[in-house]
DNA sequence: CCTTAGTCGTTATGATATTTCATAGCAACC
DNA sequence: GGTTGCTATGAAATATCATAACGACTAAGG
């Protein structure tokens, strides 16, 4: 088992697939795909590393989209809040969705050599972080899983 | 089973408690529990929250023990560093720990309206987040867990 | 046309964290 | 005693991340 993130793979393909399944998705929800919010997705989308808001707006404001945090932060919302992209709060940087489709309880390892992150799926009810939760009477409403290391290249370089 | 932060219990001998294991535990490892380092631990020790590292320099700046930030972030990475206080991802603020001793894994339940915190510990490799990383020969140095909810107070005053 | 909800642009500010350079205290060693 | 190395501090500036607030614009529905 190895993850897109981690190896070789059609990246362009990546790309044009990661947008139009969020433009269907819009258009399924009633939701609108402005130009800033499909332009940051593609931006998330042209690699498979956490970007920084702040990096984000330097793309958007060298294309005339906006130049202010605002404008970085709230398409950056529009995304996280409808699961097509992700916060990583250990790094406070945002990701592309990978694993598009409902909502889902992410787990991302991080690379801490060459900064790629991978993004998996789990089940919390099914997960320590779950079972804690219930032993102790906790409602889980959103769980943050990271994992910091070395990616299977790096650990291999090292 | 319950949780210490999520119910009633003698808060004063935590705090005494707490400090005095890490006290012990300074001496042992040769470390320096120095002023401004023990102060920030008994601060973070007062209420089971987890407080933002101005916050801290807040109480700090009010006791002439320092009015910078650096003075915070020092105290509070050397008690992160051993092990004595935890980072909240979530929520960029620190908390202490409360199953002091060794080396641990920590996983956090927060409460977004009372905003209590509750530390439980965990064996990563068993855990959900360890499979996975192992399943993409991804090797973990450090986790972050953390889920945020609805105490079992809340939930029942809800 | 008018209203309303959503979006957008901008200014200003707040909150968090790191870098840099300089200094103080202390113990080991010669 | 003087030097060296180490750890902890002090102080200033800067970098990074995030939100509040307000007014203008626009599309959808009556
Ligand atoms: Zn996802
Ligand atoms: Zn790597
Ligand atoms: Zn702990
Ligand atoms: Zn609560």
């Amino acid at each position: 088992m190895t993850d897109p993130a981690f190896e070789a793979h059609d990246h362009h393909a990546c790309i044009v697939d990661g947008v139009a399944a969020v433009e269907r998705a819009c258009v399924a929800r009633g939701l609108q795909l402005t130009q800033t919010r499909k332009r940051v997705l593609e931006i998330l989308l042209s690699e498979h590393k956490a970007m920084g808001a702040y990096e984000i707006l330097d793309v958007l404001r060298a294309e005339g989209l906006g130049s202010q945090p605002p404008v970085a932060y709230r398409a950056l919302e529009f995304l996280t809040k409808h699961g097509f992209a992700h916060r990583i709060e250990r790094l406070n940087a945002f990701i592309a969705c990978s694993h598009f489709g409902d909502a889902h309880a992410p787990v991302f390892l991080i690379c801490r050599r060459c900064n790629s992150v991978a993004e998996s799926r789990s089940d919390v009810a099914k997960s320590e972080i779950g079972r804690i939760a219930k032993g102790a009477g906790f409602v889980i409403e959103r769980t943050v899983r990271e994992a910091e290391g070395l990616c299977p290249k790096c650990v291999e370089a090292a």
